[in-house]
DNA sequence: AGTGCGGCCTGTCCGC
DNA sequence: TGCGGACAGGCCGCAC
């Protein structure tokens, strides 16, 4: 599944492929993604360059002088760069078939993700314009979650994950961060205090930082004819474990439903 | 406004 | 061994 440090290692190994490249094609072979691939995808791109590819939150963005191509990769999307005559797999769904004969081909078997088009600043995408600052950039702190936590009831977990608050925190990282910063995951979040929201806010940034530098080492795998990007492993404390002992107490790792996703926590050491 | 939840999908795992 | 069913999981969009 990939979380935003994958998207941004995706985002890192595609860049050097796709950057400055002439688009000559787009193939579409299922476009029932989360939302139904423009059918002007092909028109819109065809002849364009690839300016640049950003990313906010877990959206890559394609960039060309007449617009952007937003991508997300849901659940189980990945992309790849691949000669452009390869067989494509199923759930291959879409390819960006570059004047180099090579292409930008996108997987994704649970089709959560999706493609599309806007001519307008991307970052006013409805998609996009509601989302909070991103977890590595300047305007996420401590205090910033502080801030914007007074009143409100919800549960820590279900705060760190909205994406108002904070970009594309996902549900494993909410709970590595929750028990890093030694917070309950159902505490609620108008009930913590701004010091332990700093180091809430430190743990978040520390573990997505991490996990991008372990990223680094698969970049290649992003360029090949066969088979997938591969996903980093990654040390996880919490996620995952329920029953296993705490890497700190020794207590056995509780889970529990919140917000109705899987949580873990250590029932000792986060309250 | 804040909060909770339904729904979209398929691979994987479990029990029979 | 094969099969059906439960489940996971990001996140939008709706209902209250």
């Amino acid at each position: 599944m990939p979380e935003l440090p994958e998207v941004e290692t995706t985002r890192r190994g595609i860049s050097p492929w796709v950057v400055g490249q002439r688009v000559l094609r787009v193939v579409v072979r299922e476009p029932r993604l989360r939302w139904p691939v423009p059918a002007r995808l092909g028109r819109a791109l065809s002849g364009s360059c690839i300016e640049g590819v950003a990313r906010r939150a877990k959206y890559l963005l394609l960039g060309t002088a007449s617009g952007t191509l937003i991508l997300h990769l849901g659940m189980s999307g990945s992309l790849r760069v691949v000669s452009a005559n390869s067989v494509p797999r199923k759930h291959d769904h879409l390819d960006i078939v570059f004047v180099n004969q090579m292409a930008l081909r996108l997987r994704d078997p649970r089709r959560f993700g999706c493609v599309l088009w806007t001519t307008r600043d991307p970052v006013r995408h409805r998609l996009l314009r509601g989302l909070g600052p991103e977890p590595l950039g300047p305007d996420f702190s401590g205090e910033y979650l502080y801030d914007r936590s007074r009143g409100r009831r919800v549960s820590a977990k279900s705060f760190l994950m909205d994406s108002r608050i904070v970009a594309g925190v996902g549900n494993i990282y909410a709970s590595e961060a929750l028990f890093s910063a030694n917070i309950h995951p159902v505490r609620a979040a108008g009930r913590i205090s701004c010091g332990r929201y700093e180091v809430l806010a430190e743990a978040v940034r520390r573990i997505l930082s991490d996990a991008i530098t372990k990223g680094g080492t698969t970049l290649r795998d992003y360029v090949r004819s066969t088979g997938d990007p591969g996903y980093f492993s990654l040390h996880l404390n919490v996620y995952g474990r329920a029953g296993e002992p705490c890497a700190h107490c020794g207590t056995p790792i509780r889970s529990t439903t919140i917000g109705q996703r899987a949580s873990y926590y250590c029932p000792r050491c986060q309250h």
